[in-house]
DNA sequence: TAGATTGTTAATCGATTAACAATC
DNA sequence: TAGATTGTTAATCGATTAACAATC
């Protein structure tokens, strides 16, 4: 692996994950750069240059196994790590995130749910039990997840992003309004839902003049 | 108004509108592109650049006027339009969608829900009706829509966006797994959760290593 | 006025695309 | 072998950053 990737390559690697479980859904068992570009709508330039950050996983007058890159993607990205995960915030998103999200297809595994409203306790989704926020220091102790995704409302995100970073915690996916800056080199995704659909109402917005 | 503003710089909009809220919020009337940088994480360069594009909305050896700054970017990308906009699909996402996102402070006005199961009709959800799929094609006739929030299973998503185009949709937010093309150059924001989660996958096990 | 900070041009940097030799 | 297509280098393009004159 050559020096360090840019986040533009690393962010186009799970869209090539997802075409290319598309067409092994459909049983075609090899592509070429220039046919995938065609499916995904960028070069086929692009597609190479990006899959040689990492190594040559093609064969030239062929093209590339699709299952075999497939695979290696999938290396790539970690998803065979099923790091342990938990879900903060078990309103309608943080249920709709466990529920459709296949957290055991993307890197992760399930392991705890928590939420402050206590009528919410003991619920179990997906065979996780919801716990109470306050349970989250006794659980780091013996199940130290790696990963917390927070589903819970801007004014709670942040308090509970410091305890968690406390706690060890080595990465965040956030979904409440507002960026989350942790103090250390922690990764944290910020999902900004609202800004998507902005961006969306300039774009029609634009094209109505 | 210059001729074409790259996506990267429209992407940015709604993220200073969000920071300029914030301030609006803890009652700072006055900031430097300086000052916002620091916040933001961003250079001071970037935000005058990317604001440029639009206008010379500062004034020198002052900086910029919060609240006109944010009344500004609210007006560039169209928050003020009420474009009508229906909901397909009324499970766990679709109703988080609806109940947290505040379409009316985003361009949008919400007309119409719809979901495939006979059960979910004639739910109320924040003041809203959900109906019968079928009553899609009835329901343009009236209110034509602008927008439509696909929030469906990956399966149901292809064919339900082709009846929206066929029947005048002008912009389309997809949340199923997979992307859609339309025929025409109707704007489409693929919202893609899962490659959110795997990019943060990457990122937790490059740091590991 | 002096200091601060914008608006804008120029320089740099990085990412994308094109081209083609290598090779299956 | 001939044809196809990769891997990779070089060229181009676009986006970001730096610099500074304009000006409040």
């Amino acid at each position: 692996m050559k020096d360090k990737i840019s986040l533009a390559v690393i962010r186009r690697l799970p869209r090539y994950y997802r075409y290319l479980g598309e067409l092994l859904a459909n049983d075609i068992d090899k592509i070429s750069s220039k046919e995938l570009s065609a499916r995904m709508g960028i070069t086929a330039s692009q597609i190479r240059q990006d899959l040689n950050c990492f190594g040559g996983f093609g064969q030239q007058g062929y093209g590339y196994n699709v299952r075999y890159l497939h695979d290696e993607i999938s290396n790539i990205l970690g998803l065979q790590n099923f790091y342990p995960a938990i879900v903060i915030g078990v309103g309608n998103l943080g249920t709709a995130l466990i529920q459709h999200l296949n957290f055991e297809k993307r890197g992760f595994k399930l392991v705890g749910i928590f939420d402050v409203k206590p009528s919410l306790v003991g619920l179990n989704i997906t065979g996780v039990t919801v716990q109470h926020i306050d349970e989250l220091e006794h659980f780091f102790e013996t199940h130290r997840p790696k990963i917390a995704v927070l589903a819970v409302p801007r004014s709670e995100a942040g308090p509970i992003a410091d305890r968690l970073e406390a706690l060890g915690i080595e990465g965040l996916w956030n979904f409440s309004n507002g960026d989350i800056h942790l103090k250390t080199e922690i990764p944290v995704e910020n999902v900004h839902l609202g800004d998507s659909l902005m961006t969306l109402c300039y774009r029609i917005n634009e094209r109505g003049k």
